[in-house]
DNA sequence: CATGAATGAGAGTTCATTCAT
DNA sequence: GATGAATGAACTCTCATTCAT
């Protein structure tokens, strides 16, 4: 159990998270999360002094890589197609609805010039290129898969759905064009 | 020869181009730039309500390299192959030259994606998009590629850019990555 | 005919008295005039140096007393009853419809504080008195009416008529409040 | 005891009502509240909102003199005559002496006119001539007075006091008009 | 620890008024 | 005379941050 601090925390947390998905980054102010939390201003600023102090907070907290995760959850009996299937609907479903963090991340990332050479994204950039590719290089030992290199037809799927969705937030896209785009990609793995 | 009023049109989005470059979006304020533009602040509203219509005012007037220009100043016997290198060696300038204002441009579009949604931006890659789906089309044609859907095929380069372009704002990207992508895209096209 | 100087501030007092009777008087900036004029601000401070002196200008010019004028436009035959009710349908229209420069007048007077012994709002007022009176007194003589003061039943016509145009801005008045105020009114002056 | 939010309230409040008596409603700024209160400008929109906010709070504590109060403080053998005799009295009092904040109240009402349709004023207004019309009832009742409908007959002794409030405010009105008025109002209701 | 009233800097916006052309 | 770009003062409103309780 936690003490009632950690407690508090964590509900800034969750709230504030809630908040950044719905509105952004620059959406969301220290009033807006002592409203939300309703708690006192004071009371937020003995744990936070900033969004950005919350933000970088609640990104750490983030379990992210979703492939990795995906493999413990799978069926044993799952095929690396069937696992890959999965992998691109989740995609396909954070493409779709842009209600998410994500956004609000790449948005922070964007504002705060937050570029640096190892930075917090790239390490899980990496992570996910890492798995997504020896899961396709498991896929192309048993057979499922033919492809030249699995670390570029990894990166080629996470860029193109970088790009997807990227394209989302400012051109739109359909979920048609999601579909053939995942199609497409699929099929470059396919003997 | 410009009017006045254009004249200082032209002025208020050049200076302004400039510190959104520095500053990013959210980081520039109507106040900042009547004192850089040393105008009065009613001065700027006579040509422009918000930094937002400001800045979209610049993003329209940025060069961007289309497809179409391409074949325009292409030799006469340069094969379709020899225009889409042309093409991916530019993009790949551009990912890997990223101008300043493209942080502030993504920025925008992060933070205000509940504002646009047809905008000039989907123009743009529409327009794209059917460009070079024709190229891949002639090159089909001519037994230079080969592939299922030159829609598809186009529209999955141009999201592989934008990710890689985006990618190399918040992650960074090396030369070997984007390389390794335009080949494997070109791979895709290839008989 | 007038002169060209003549005819825009013609112009000027025809745009801006539609604009006053719909926004009221601190509701209609110099800027809105020059607008709905369609001339140059420059042009409107060549006749008129503010709001109040279009204002006013207006007011001067308003056709006023619309008893003496009814009974100009009555048909030679008819009795003083007729005309007094002519006078009243008049007074409950504008009771009724707020989109009246009345309104407006009442507001400048209001805000402006211009109240002077002897001002233009008194002199109208005292005249539509006089005049009113007149015509019961009239009727009295030749039997239509029975009152013992023509002055006094005249002052409480105009005064119930304020109290409701007052009502219709602040509380509302339904057109059968209207009625039966004024049929009351008319009950006072009938045998 | 009020707390300490409630005296800032209040302060708030009388200081307004001083300012809105000399400057009317339109006279006086957010600003201005905020340099006579001698609080911070963020310090006064923690309690309102507004000029037009206050000065409806303003309007609510304003005393006001009902009717039904009258009822309460006469003596128990007084008659139905007496009690509108007083009543009349007082309206006559506040005819002739308007507080200054009533010049600032029409302002209000002929300005705003757009934004208000149900609101307290309303409710005043119609409990006022409930009373006033069962005061009268009861006088037609016992023999006293003689008339047709006391409800209309209440609506116009209200609307002839406010004309005649309204008056007082900008052509002025001597005590003998006045006088004269609430005869007449009185000799309607009379056998 | 926790509160929330209070601060004050600063952003946005509007408009009367001027003045070079 | 006429124009309309330009000015700058003034006002509204918001928020991060502090501090007495």
């Amino acid at each position: 159990m936690g003490t009632k601090g950690e407690k508090k925390k964590e509900l800034i947390l969750n709230t504030s998270r809630e908040l950044f998905s719905r509105h952004g980054f620059k959406g969301v102010t220290m009033k807006d999360i002592v409203e939300a939390c309703d708690i006192s201003r004071g009371g937020l600023y003995l744990y936070f002094g900033s969004t950005a102090e919350i933000f970088e907070e609640i990104l750490k907290n983030e379990p992210y890589f979703a492939c990795r995760n995906l493999r413990k959850i799978a069926d044993k009996d799952s095929s690396i197609s069937d696992i890959l299937g999965m992998y691109l609907e989740e995609q396909k479903r954070e493409i779709l609805n842009p209600d998410n963090i994500s956004f609000a991340k790449y948005e922070y990332y964007m504002s705060e010039r937050l570029f640096v050479k190892q930075n917090f994204l790239k390490e899980r950039f990496d992570d996910e290129v890492k798995d997504l590719s020896e899961l396709i290089e498991e896929g192309k030992q048993n057979g499922e898969f033919v492809n030249d290199d699995s670390l570029i037809a990894a990166k080629n799927i996470l860029y193109v759905c970088e790009g997807l969705k990227f394209a989302s937030l400012t051109t739109g896209v359909t979920e048609e064009t999601v579909n053939e785009q995942l199609s497409y990609m699929w099929g470059g793995l396919l003997p």
